[in-house]
RNA sequence: GCCCCCAUAGUCUAGUGGCCUAGGACGUCACCCUUUCAAGGUGAAGAUCGCGGGUUCGAAUCCCGCUGGGGGUACCA
């Protein structure tokens, strides 16, 4: 069995070539939880020893999307720690990796390659024209001494620096996921792979372990598409005769339409963006921790600490799961209505702020407002950006005609134009002389005016509906006048019914 | 092409040899509730457990092959 033993100690370790997309954020989470369950630290540590693909406040972005999802770090580039510094780019400069590619270069298990980036194109594309399409790179200074290698080396020849790969042979490892299954590749199958660039720039096969080794990361868990670079570590670890870490590689996510892994190009995916699409971080958690694992036959709905205390590696799927913004919107709903409406009122505000509904800051009366007005949302919402589409008409004029909504909206069925100014003038005169505003006496007046009318309350309530919202579907109806004020009511029937004669 | 991984309804998933006439969720549809829309409740349709062989008294569950899907194949991560 794979039962968990001893110091637990993982990390994340995103390249900051864009923003944070919900697969980083998947894997984030699943080494997060893992270390919060085994009660040992997970680590954030920043990779950017790709300089062409660099964005500049990448950075930053991957930072605030964590915790904004509720991801903390126990060491890392803001928050310090006893292994750091926790930036690529920063233990460069330390010759971190220098100082260890040297060591393997004296050892005689790597090399210095002379070999241009022209030159291999060719040699690939030659390789390919002869009808042989594997190219497996194995550098022809493999078998110089160190010697020649450095002399070539001073005559100031760029070269990049290889790992010797075994000719034959095969390399095996375990994968957590795959419980106790054996992943084995074929020697024939590697190649001479770039451990130090041209530039003196590490790649990431040869930064992230080193660092992992130095960093004492006991269990590497990360997507699917490392399986095939893993022997390259394996291999790589035994150069240094390190120990190598238990490995656990996390199924992809694949887009919506199957068709391969959610790419940041072609997704909506980006996590910064959760939030302005009116998405709370408690859901994308709930939702990204089902993604790929799950606790039990029926139960989807967690907290964060019950998330903690039921994950396990060992229920994690080895299958690529689809990205299903269906369900992550219910999950949303489900999450917007255990809000308490004060903490709703709250979330919802910087969205009617930035539909221009209300201030920004909101005025104490705006805020005052919205909390009443938030309770007849609450049900209705799946993303909070629903929000000001539902309740601007508490915050605009509404009226008939051109600038406004259709007049015919308020002819129910069955009725004509007279028949329903008539029913809205008598709703006019029942709610008018309602003297304690309230939904209660509201809904009293004008059950016993449908009464009184011998009409029923379904057209009548569908005419007042839209007449002061100015659509057909709406919150309740009594509790939405009473929101709105006698006024308003009022004077938006008569604007309803002088527009239909 | 080569290498690796995976395979239960449209989607996510439970299931680790008999409790499965395959459970739950999203989505879809219907009904109830009801002033509209939601929410909530009830129910339905939807899976020959990818296909074919084995092993076994017995297989969704174990083995082999095939097919399909995905990943990788960079001086990117």
């Amino acid at each position: 069995m794979t039962a968990i033993t001893g110091p637990v100690r993982v990390r994340f370790a995103p390249s900051p070539t864009g923003y944070l997309h919900i697969g980083g954020v998947r894997t984030a989470l699943f080494n997060w939880l893992f270390a919060r369950h085994y009660g040992g630290q997970f680590i954030l540590r920043i990779e950017d020893t790709d300089e062409k693909r660099l964005v500049a406040d990448a950075a930053d972005d991957i930072s605030a999307s964590l915790r904004w999802v509720g991801i903390n770090w126990d060491e890392g580039p803001d928050v310090g720690g006893p292994h750091g510094p926790y930036v690529q780019s920063q233990r460069q400069e330390l010759g971190l990796y220098q100082q260890h590619s040297d060591q393997l270069l004296e050892a005689g298990l790597a090399y210095m390659s002379f070999t241009t980036e022209e030159e291999l194109a060719e040699m690939r594309t030659a390789t390919e024209a002869r009808g042989i399409k594997s190219f497996r790179f194995r550098g022809p200074e493999r078998d110089w001494s160190l010697a020649q290698q450095r002399e070539t080396a001073a005559s100031g020849k760029p070269y990049t620096i290889r790992l010797k790969m075994p000719l034959e042979g095969e390399t095996r490892f375990n994968d957590l996921v795959r419980g106790g299954s054996e992943i084995v590749v074929q020697h024939d199958q590697l190649q001479d792979i770039v451990l130090i660039k041209k530039t003196g720039m590490p790649v990431y096969h040869f930064a992230h372990l080193v660092d992992d080794h130095l960093m004492g990361i006991t269990h590497v868990l990360r997507a699917e598409e490392w399986v095939p670079s893993t022997p390259y570590h394996v291999l790589l670890y035994h150069a240094f005769g390190w120990q190598a870490p238990v490995f656990a590689h996390l199924p992809v996510i694949l887009r919506q339409d199957g068709k391969g892994k959610l790419s940041k190009r072609k997704d909506d995916v980006a996590t910064n963006r959760f939030w302005e699409r009116g998405y709370l971080p408690e859901a994308l958690f709930n939702y990204l921790a089902l993604q790929g694992w799950s606790y039990d036959d029926k139960t989807e709905i967690m907290s964060s600490s019950e998330i903690v205390e039921r994950f396990s590696i060992e229920r994690v799927q080895a299958s690529g799961a689809r990205w299903n913004p269906d369900k992550l919107r219910d999950m949303n709903g489900i999450y917007i209505r255990k809000l308490s409406m004060e903490a709703l009122a709250q979330q919802v505000q910087p969205f009617m702020s930035a539909a221009g509904l209300i201030g920004n800051p909101p005025s104490a009366a705006e805020q005052g407002y919205l909390l009443r007005l938030v309770p007849l949302v609450h049900e209705r919402l799946e993303e909070l950006s629903q929000a000001p589409e539902l309740l601007d008409f508490f915050f605009q004029d509404v009226r008939p005609g051109p600038d406004g909504y259709d007049p015919a909206l308020l002819i129910p069925k069955k009725h004509d134009a007279t028949q329903t100014a008539n029913l809205l003038r008598a709703a006019h005169g029942a709610l008018n002389i309602v003297e304690d505003w309230q939904a209660a006496n509201l809904e009293a007046a004008m059950r016993d005016l449908s009464e009184r009318l011998q009409a029923k309350p379904s057209p009548l309530f569908g005419a007042v509906r839209v007449a002061v919202s100015g659509r057909s579907v709406a919150p309740p109806l009594f509790d939405m006048l009473a929101a709105l004020g006698r006024e308003r009511t009022l004077s938006r029937l008569s604007l309803a019914a002088g527009a239909l004669g």
